[in-house]
DNA sequence: TCTGCGAATGTAATCGTTTGCAACACTCTT
DNA sequence: AAGAGTGTTGCAAACGATTACATTCGCAGA
């Protein structure tokens, strides 16, 4: 004999009030009588009542939810960035969806833009159209999309070249060479524009046979790997920046099946400091970008966008650090 | 001069025809004239027209969004097993919805079961209580809680701690120890228990001297090994079995720094096969689990449950397999 | 005694859909 | 010509909360 779930009607007949009082003495305390409080509290636990968000949320014209925009679910780099938003939304009251922008198909990902699926998103795939999210609230972390309006919530990618060129340089390497990511990416592109800058500075310059594109991924590492070690040992790179920790991860291990040492052979300095490569041989010289901080202001943001502060004036931009472990060494010609 | 968002019954206006006309159009096609389709199509295209999810849901009394219980967000393990779940609910129609178990208070977890927050739970963590759970349609996903009858999608930690055990045996180790996940965990007891059963198999025994407790993090591998370390070269175990693939790098990436090598002074085996350990050095013996799948078939067994259909008999118990690379070496006494 | 006021509560409209039922227009039988 | 059947549409009642507005009541001040 289940009964259908309590509603607010049934609390207000037990309790012998109106559902407008049960309403109020739930979300408004403040505006009944503590008498009809705890009668109402008495007739909520007699029941077991629980609210329904759907049709406060109806009524609210909202959704309750806030949508994470994620290039690559798959991807450990967001799950740090997906746990510091999560522990800004679930306390204020707000659910974390996800959506994995790779694999949805054009149409569902438009559909995501939509109000009544998520009152905001946080966007971490600079590579969506900009018109197509121009009506939500909305802030951008990590990467961002050009040409769109919206809070940012990002590194100095051009400084954390330069940190992480500075180092090489002040080891004594003259020929040091960049790993990329994907080449339209927002992240790629200031990460090698930053290390032409800084090299530019020391009076050197990335030729092409320096560049090396990649992707972000453990194989375009390995690919890299692959193309340096082809490369007259007299004229190639001594060092590498790579853009992601997980491309230095293919590229060492790669040298390492050759037979070849890191920081002996070449040095390395790879960039995001995700947890494991701390604990690899060597452990990896990288930059490390504050990923729980990122997504923890980004929701912040949004969280005071939704409740309709004014979006702040510049960018807001976080703190990186040069991370000095094992995979670097000095280096005379 | 902005207008608000056009409703319903702002298209069926101008179509000429009733609101419930425009919902049959939109959500039952069959139901209406191919004359009236095109008349509201138009209609929808000139007004804007989108549906509002949340007045849907209402009326169908469900929230269109299932909740995956994470244990904890952060840690990269998930982040595949997430990009499985939502590869299949958002073809689906369902949103995900992530919440981290590890970061909410109880009572906020509490509210999660709530069945006016999501349709359905996928639930990932095994330390939750069973009688906050009973409520709601659920199945659970790697981990699993005693005593809570739902549809389980898991491998079989037994039968892989044995495909680790006799490889190990199988190289001429007798003295055989395991690293631990935390000590209350389903998967740590399963895949202890499964190593006793193992080796009981061969005729060998794991004394206590050889069982390290760990919690699957990275540090308590770095702390195994200290533990290993101090331990009389002559009776200490001469290979590990980890309990998970972030431990056996924190355990070798501390051998290293004391001048061991992995294999040559102890073979390891890990568990899980995340990704990046096929490129650290050494690459590193492992036990595959198909974690995307894991998800992908959890999320199925729930829209199945969701659409009514019977839970399913048994568990739904995924293969694993030894994934061999150099990070274990044959032995001689 | 009467008026005015504020606090507490009730009434009923509203949020934007979906859908059971009824109405209607047909066609096809008999 | 009446009745049955079918296919299309409209009416209006849900779904379950919130809240503007109205009402009631008690009490202070004139």
């Amino acid at each position: 004999m289940v009964r259908a779930r309590p509603r607010i009607s049934d609390v207000a007949r037990l309790a012998g009030v109106s559902t407008a009082t049960v309403s109020r003495a739930l979300s408004n305390p403040s505006m009944v009588t503590a008498e009809t409080r705890a009668t109402v509290a008495a007739a909520v636990k007699a029941t077991g009542y629980r609210l329904n968000l759907t049709a406060r949320n109806l009524r609210h014209s909202r959704t309750g939810g806030v949508l994470a925009l994620v290039p690559n679910l798959a991807n450990p780099f967001f799950s740090q960035i997906l746990s510091g938003i999560a522990g800004v939304l679930g306390p204020a009251g707000y659910n974390l969806l996800v959506a994995d922008t790779r694999t949805s198909d054009p149409e569902t990902l438009l559909a995501y833009a939509e109000p009544s699926r998520a009152d905001g998103l946080i966007v971490l795939d600079g590579s969506l159209a900009a018109e197509s999210l121009a009506r939500v609230p909305l802030v951008e972390a990590c990467e961002w999309i050009p040409g769109l309006q919206a809070p940012r919530v990002k590194i100095d990618n051009r400084a954390a070249a330069k940190l992480a060129i500075d180092h090489l340089v002040g080891l004594g390497h003259r020929r040091i060479g960049h790993v990329t990511g994907p080449t339209q990416n927002v992240l790629s592109i200031a990460r090698l524009a930053g290390t032409h800058e800084a090299l530019a500075e020391h009076g050197l310059t990335l030729p092409d046979s320096a560049i090396y594109h990649g992707d972000f991924g453990l194989q375009s590492g390995q690919e890299a790997a692959r193309q340096w070690l082809v490369q007259d040992p007299n004229t190639r790179p001594s060092a590498l920046f790579l853009a992601s920790d997980e491309m230095a991860c293919g590229l060492i291990g790669e040298l390492h099946r050759q037979g070849l040492q890191v920081p002996r052979d070449l040095s390395v300095v790879g960039f995001d400091d995700i947890e494991l490569i701390a604990h690899i041989a060597p452990p990896l010289t990288t930059i490390r970008q504050p990923r729980a901080d990122l997504g923890r202001i980004a929701a912040e943001s949004l969280l005071r966008l939704l409740s309709g502060e004014a979006a702040p004036e510049g960018d807001h931009i976080l703190p990186v650090e040069l991370v000095l472990r094992d995979s670097t060494a000095p280096w005379a010609d």
